[in-house]
RNA sequence: GGCGGUGUAGCUCAGCGGUAGAGCAGGGGAAUCAUAAUCCCUUGGUCGGCGGUUCAAAUCCGUCCACCGCUACCA
């Protein structure tokens, strides 16, 4: 039987447009997912939105709408982000169904039963005009005397019934179990982030709310809706049946890997991991934070104006372009800087340049000097042998790097093999060859047929459409694109078919 | 303020105890199969400052400077 494994990104708010950082972790996911998937696992990949809460009930009346249709609409836009960006998701969940309420209320009942829930009041300094509550810190005193928030808006102390998770009570455990797990939390700075938090104690956590009505009511008493964050991590147990046992798809829990912003890693390292022992379930394996994106050197802002929609990217320069730059370009955890002059440097030189026209000069070489067919290798040379090693020996290299999310350095590592490939070609010179020795022209292009078949392979998990029109190229069929089929090679004589660029360079405009 | 991190070639970064590295950018050359793409060679850094440990420090320790992150319920 297969091994599973159960990624995640986060189920996006649906209170404004979608960006580019919502295309990256999407994309990101979906490498990961399409990788394990090649690599043999039998993966559940999910992404979805998160569709409760009063700034969801606030922006739907703003718009004229109910909520209920105003959060159709905005889902509906980012499911047409994962489409446009090939994100090869196995389902897509929204918060508002009616499984998420049954799913949520179970955990809460769930939590009930354990003893980890009690009613209390929450207080606090509340900004009517902000519709938030500020700590006592936060509050200066304007000249009129009234307390404000930053903001400068008035705030009143108010208490209002609320129930509480007794978060306070698995500190301890939470604190051993990252101690013990280094890959729980990652990058490692973060996880430091999380230990250096937890070392200041845990409070309980106020987890429903009777300001408004929008989200999923508390089981007994309908005054109280949950909190936002209860319901919206509860997504990653309902699309997979919770809480039936014997669904299918629990098999998947716990996930292998949440992947999240910085701005939400509390959430995902602290508060959910907290809530799924106090609920007696696993702990997903790994949680990840990734970094943000600047566009051309400046903090995306609505204010700004520099917000930019994914897919006007990827119409402009092609999804696998897009995706490939943002996972190249930058550490992941790191935040990264998208400028149009760095994606199009990014798109001609390695992908045009150094990965497309390698497989077209081998290409058309072959067409026009070979037959057109897989030509016969013949004994190897030390030339060779340096290559066929470095081309054997790649996945298991990658693998370990795909498993830490470190995407810009599994492409560089690619391209080391890519740049050899060129060098290769012109030391061999087989257009030279062609003429003083054909039988070793067919050597050597077949070994540059053979390092392109693992780079294509290794490379699908990134650009989906761009390698699997590059492995038809190469005459690998469909059934033989899994990593394991690397093991067997292409036969000789397979016919290739005429060769097409894959990769364009990018021109601008004049 | 507290905790943590970063500071290495023009740019982005790797190296983290043993005579300074990669990619891009710059310069020179080769080749002409190919998307004028490619390959080879090369310019360039007292590894933030100062002090210490060591036979030996970018790499360990101290200190100073600069920048960044986190510092509880906003998705």
């Amino acid at each position: 039987m297969k091994p599973t494994f159960y990624i995640t990104t986060p189920i996006f708010y649906v209170n404004g447009a979608p960006h580019i950082g919502h295309a990256y972790t999407m994309i990101a996911a979906d490498v990961m997912a399409r990788f394990k998937r090649l690599d043999g696992y039998d993966v559940f990949f999910l992404t979805g939105t998160d569709e409760h809460g009063q700034k969801v009930e606030k922006a739907a009346i703003d718009a004229g709408k109910t909520p209920q249709q105003f959060t159709d609409e905005v889902s509906a836009v980012f499911r047409d982000i994962a489409a446009r960006m090939n994100v090869s998701n196995d389902a897509f969940i929204r918060t508002t169904e009616p499984r998420h309420y049954k799913a949520s209320q179970a955990l809460w009942e769930n939590l009930i039963e354990a003893g980890h829930i009690y009613l209390g009041g929450y207080e606090g300094w509340y900004a009517i005009r902000d519709e938030a509550f500020y700590d006592e810190s936060e509050l200066t005193t304007n000249a009129q005397g009234q307390r404000v928030a930053p903001t400068g808006a008035p705030v009143e102390f108010v208490t209002e019934p609320s129930y509480f998770f007794r978060m306070s009570a698995f500190r301890d455990r939470l604190v051993d179990h990252i101690e013990a797990n280094p890959e729980f939390i990652g990058p490692a700075a973060r996880r430091n982030e999380v230990l250096g938090f937890l070392k200041g104690g845990l409070t309980d956590l106020s987890i429903s709310r009777t300001s408004f009505r929008w989200g999923v009511p508390v089981p007994g008493d309908n005054a109280h809706v949950m909190y936002v964050w209860l319901d919206a991590l509860t997504n990653y147990l309902t699309a997979l049946g919770y809480p039936d046992d014997e669904a299918p798809d629990m098999r998947f829990w716990p996930a292998d890997l949440h992947l999240v912003g910085k701005d939400i890693l509390r959430f995902h390292a602290v508060i959910w991991p907290s809530l799924l022992m106090a609920a007696g379930l696993p702990l997903p394996k790994r949680v990840y934070a990734h970094g943000w994106w600047t566009i051309e050197g400046e903090k995306m802002s609505k204010s700004i104006g520099n917000v930019i929609d994914p897919r006007e990217l990827a119409d402009t320069f092609g999804a696998d372009p897009l995706r490939f730059f943002l996972l190249r370009e930058t550490s992941f955890g790191s935040d990264g800087d998208y400028s149009r002059a760095a994606l199009v440097r990014r798109l001609n030189v390695e992908l045009a340049n150094d990965l497309g026209n390698l497989a077209q000069r081998t290409l058309s070489f072959v067409a026009k000097n070979a037959g057109g067919v897989m030509p016969k290798r013949g004994p190897t040379t030390e030339a060779d042998s340096v290559i066929a090693t470095m081309c054997s020996e790649l996945h298991d290299i990658i693998s370990p790097i795909i498993d830490r999310q470190d995407f810009s350095i599994a492409l560089e590592t690619i391209w080391v093999a890519i740049r050899a490939g060129n060098a290769y070609i012109d030391q061999q010179a087989p257009w030279t060859l062609r003429k003083i020795d054909p039988v070793r022209m067919e050597a050597v292009l077949a070994n540059l047929l053979d390092l392109l078949r693992v780079v294509s392979t290794l490379l699908q998990p990134f650009m989906p459409d761009s390698m699997a029109r590059m492995l038809d190229q190469l005459g690998v069929p469909p059934g033989q694109r899994e990593f394991a089929a690397l093991a067997t090679p292409l036969p000789e004589g397979t016919a290739l078919p005429p060769p097409e660029g894959v990769f364009p360079r990018f021109v601008e405009a004049a």
